[in-house]
DNA sequence: TTGTGGGAAATTTTCGAAAATCCGTGCGAC
DNA sequence: GTCGCACGGATTTTCGAAAATTTCCCACAA
């Protein structure tokens, strides 16, 4: 659990700087993009205490980049942090997953009203391209489930965010995008598995059709219902010490 | 504008301890007060750039912790960072405001909702007492307007606080925040004279007496007019800059 | 005139040591 | 026995200099 080895030091987020496009990005940002993924993928599980010196270690760079690292974090509530005691991971707990839930739906249905309302020929495309390519993913997952997973979650966020695409709110969008990440981690910490993907894929079919029909209240419906069934599922896999 | 005395410096952070309960916190957060309260009262003009040289004379501190707040500060996009390039305070715009309202008339109206239905006595005294409050300086404001101005600010902040303080979501709760914080940044810049007051008054008169009589539908049509009219005061005031 | 490249200056970012703060522990007083 | 308090170690926070990056300016060629 407390193993926190240098498993991923800093040279190569440095060293692959073509493939990534981390090139013209400060230390601090990439640290910041690299404890998040770990936490939102539990790697550094809820509550741990982050301490700079193993954070050091871990990540391969002095104090500054990584405090400012999670000084960001602190915003977006991935990590919780007092001053002068330090940060540590963000607890979980079942009353903090049903108000994320509730918060999602406020404002993923409001940017779906929005996105209907405005939408453009190429938002229409964008749906219906990233639609095909999960249903392709959504194929494979029945054989190959842990090797097809991550593209598949990578390839569900973009089709949510398609059709959230011609929502011309900044702020909406933004709060979309941290609320879904903080969702993304009960997701993964829950270890979704491939477990009723069926029903899943029906929801989105009946999703991208409500809206392509700019049908905005069976779409928010739909969408509504849809973000609350995974909760449940992610609710009932969730280890039962409910805070 | 430019000129950037030292004008308070930390120690007086630091010596008024006692007063001002800035006593546990770290330079860092002191400073992320302080930087916010400067842009949102205007001090900090739109669009200045943020030297961190300058900014170590102006609050008397090192880089690490003007750093850290900046960086905070950036992530409730009250400046903007990039990479390498360093700081600068957040631009405004019509546009801007135009969207900040309505995602705030999206977001208050849902606390309110939320509030009314699981509003309990002490909710409803908070209310009467926050409104008392403010009737009493509304009327104290046609005589020396200026100097009561901002303790108005403080008591209309506290009546709409008392009125959403009974929705139960942290994440509600957090997105209005800093949604209104926000727009007090462009009421503020916008020089909110004491005009129209009255009509302010009467709003919050029937905001209040719809909210007390658990009328949700009818409350968060009057908030949403409350919003949207002190959005179209301060648009007419703003200079004519409209990205 | 216009565009390009080199290099110096300005600025940001990062590092590691020094200072400040917190936390647990043991001692003494009541 | 319990409470208060000082002490030592662990940890965070801050400082200022060094490294890295961008920006600006000017000579030079097309």
């Amino acid at each position: 659990m407390g193993a926190v080895g240098a498993e991923r030091s800093v040279a190569t987020t440095r060293e692959t700087d073509g493939e990534r496009g981390d090139s013209g990005a400060t230390l601090a940002s990439s640290i910041y993009l690299q404890m998040r993924d770990d936490i939102v993928s539990g790697k550094l599980a809820p509550g741990t205490p982050l301490r700079l010196k193993s954070l050091q270690g871990r990540y391969g760079a002095g104090m500054s980049p990584i405090r400012e690292a999670l000084s960001r974090l602190a915003s977006d509530t991935f990590v919780i942090g007092l001053d002068h005691r330090g940060f540590r991971v963000a607890d979980i707990s079942r009353d903090d997953l049903a108000e994320l839930t509730e918060a999602r739906v406020l404002i993923e249905c409001e940017a779906l009203r929005q996105a209907i309302a405005a939408g453009d020929e190429a938002w229409e495309n964008g749906i219906l391209a990233t639609h095909y390519r999960l249903g392709k993913l959504d194929a494979r997952l029945k054989e190959a489930a842990d090797e097809v997973l991550e593209t598949w979650e990578a390839a569900n966020q973009e089709f949510h965010d398609a059709l959230a695409a011609a929502c011309a709110s900044r702020w909406i969008q933004r709060f979309r995008q941290l609320l879904h990440d903080q969702s993304k981690r009960y997701r993964q910490l829950s270890l979704l598995r491939s477990v009723s993907m069926r029903r899943i894929q029906d929801e989105h079919d009946q999703l991208k059709d409500a809206t392509l029909a700019r049908d905005s209240d069976t779409a928010c419906r739909l969408l509504a219902a849809h973000i609350r069934s995974t909760t449940d599922y992610v609710m009932r896999q969730l280890p039962p010490q409910a805070d």
